[in-house]
DNA sequence: TGTACATCAGTGAACGCGCGTTCACTGATGTAC
DNA sequence: TGTACATCAGTGAACGCGCGTTCACTGATGTAC
């Protein structure tokens, strides 16, 4: 059959590296364990080896691939709303701040569920962190009515990560739906032109 | 002299929270080891149960301590920029997305620091987590104009948290300092009243 | 003022534990003839 | 088609290390007389 040693070998990358996409998110960098996350992509700790170099570079993969997965994700719902009619900047806000993507965590943007300790990310991490955090505003730039300065996508992007995050903290029965509304609304108020089109 | 044993005692205790809100905030909640934090303030680590039940403990007063610690310098901080004529606004937005809050992680806003953190904290620290936010929250609205919905204080809050972790992610030479400009502006732009008084 | 005693903040060795990492080995898969 | 061999992904025991926590002890400080 076609699944050569090479091909088996790939796809227990892919499944570690998945898992780890998904666990870094949850739990934050310092929660990732080799064992724990090995163990979730149903192989024990010992072959961790064959396939990273440490623990550091797993991170850096996972990251990585939170991020593309995450930004297909919202791109993919985002041509939903766009098709319906709303205007791109529109169905990013709505997307990105939603309760939906407030409550998954794990499957969300890996900027605002590990910012903090991208902050003060090793040298492992740091340009990682930086093009994600760039491909972020690139994300919003895309979404920008005529006319609107282009350093606006910091100003959206940065709205956007902080407002999940505090409501995130706040939890969906202590307010975090209210900071989310608000914030929606700021940034539409402030930023969507009206007839404007995908 | 007045300096009876249980003033020594609270001189200590007050010396390890110290030395632990600075360190939570430049290393996150998981890099806060007691050792480390014990010598930091002086002493050793064998002392350290005698001032708090456990490391979560100590976190939990940390937090506590770093954010009202950093409320307070902001406060007084704005008092400077309120009475040369700046709006309340203003001087908090000036003082928030300065460049010297992005490069003072240890001794910044612990909401910006530990965002990340305090999304997925132990119950242990839930409900200081949300009281610092919703502390955040409160020195915003304080500097409202009139007839800014109150909502907007989410909103804005929002905004600093986020934009100053981007900046910081991409640091003082990588782009920070235009995100810190970008998120004033917008801010300002948005919030500002002209004519409008401390 | 001086001596004997009690208090208690702080010390440092020791503990159990889980972590990242290594390595000799297993056993399934694919290849050669 | 069948047999012998090579390859290599994955296993699981073992390692050194640093962590949070405990505890018997030290020695400085304050009190009693």
């Amino acid at each position: 059959m076609s699944a050569n040693r090479s091909a088996r070998h790939q796809q227990s990358h892919e499944r570690i590296l998945d898992a780890a996409a998904r666990t870094v998110r949850r739990a934050g960098v310092a929660g990732v364990g080799v064992s724990d996350v090995m163990k979730e992509a149903g192989l024990t700790h010992g072959g961790f080896y064959a396939h990273f170099a440490s623990r550091d570079a797993l991170l850096a993969e996972a990251l990585e691939h939170a991020g593309s997965q995450s930004n297909a994700r919202v791109r993919e719902r985002m041509r939903a709303r766009t098709e319906a009619g709303e205007t791109p900047l529109r169905a990013l806000v709505s997307e990105y701040l939603s309760g939906t993507h407030m409550e998954a965590l794990e499957l969300g943007c890996p900027v605002a569920a590990v910012s903090s300790d991208l902050q003060r990310s090793a040298d492992s991490l740091r340009e990682v962190s930086q093009s994600r955090v760039r491909g972020l505003a690139k994300l919003v730039e895309g979404t920008l009515a005529p006319g609107v300065p282009a350093g606006s996508a910091w100003a959206i992007a940065a709205s956007m990560v902080g407002a999940i995050q505090l409501a995130r903290v706040l939890g969906a029965d202590g307010g975090g739906n209210e900071v989310l509304q608000a914030c929606r609304e700021a940034l539409l108020a402030q930023y969507e032109r009206p007839g404007q089109q995908a």
